[in-house]
DNA sequence: TATCGTTATGTTTTTAAAAGTATAACGGTA
DNA sequence: TACCGTTATACTTTTAAAAACATAACGATA
């Protein structure tokens, strides 16, 4: 039992002079597109409209030196999404930071005195 | 110069199982009622509507154990807005917190490698 | 080469958030 | 007690974000 009443949260994010590249739900969304090889299941998952998910993408591979997911159409199945080396990496690094900072926010949490 | 071309960003706030109570944009707001003893002129600085301004000043009055602050109508200048005690107290305790977190981003931006 | 399910992209509609408008209530002070 | 500028609150309008809709392009396979 924690000596208060108030927890703490919050968000981080990675970005470039030109803005957010990426963060929590970028990140969920790039896993879901790992897992199933398909920005439309991965889209479909989260509740989120194809045309948000595609424009995340975008904007996320536009982001970054190297495109974190590549996108191709026709073919068997009708195309497919599938992750870089390079978004395989942005995730685990980012994963990596996000465990830290909930750590981070617990401590803080249990230091609170309000 | 960094290593890198990305930066870390993010958001820290308090919560309670009602939602959250207090974060950046009310802590600004709190201490620019603490500089002017005004809602509307605090308001006015931060360029949001009165309405906006009061509601937040509400919820979060309403968040907390006490009111962080205490608001009242007519008098000499028509009314006033007057920071608390527990409004002080509350503010310092978000401002150290904020202080960490904002070292902490710059630590882990360092260790960044992608 | 016809089919299929997906990616690609512009356009329209819906929804939610914010801003704006209006007006009452208040209590020192002149 | 009339005035003033602020707080208090409901209601309307505007704006921005999200969702929904529509349709073309693609390439492996049968």
């Amino acid at each position: 039992m924690s000596a208060t009443n108030y927890s703490i949260n919050g968000r981080i994010w990675i970005e470039t002079p030109e803005g957010k590249v990426l963060g929590h739900g970028r990140v969920e969304l790039l896993e879901r597109i790992h897992v199933t090889g398909s920005l439309r299941q991965a889209a479909l998952q989260m509740k989120m409209s194809y045309k948000q998910a595609w424009d995340l993408v975008k904007h996320t591979n536009e982001g970054f030196t190297e495109p974190l997911v590549q996108l191709s159409r026709g073919g068997t199945g009708g195309g497919k999404a599938i992750l870089t080396e390079k978004g395989h990496q942005v995730i685990a690094e980012f994963k990596k930071i996000q465990k830290k900072f909930i750590d981070f926010m617990k401590e803080e949490e249990n230091l609170i005195k309000i």
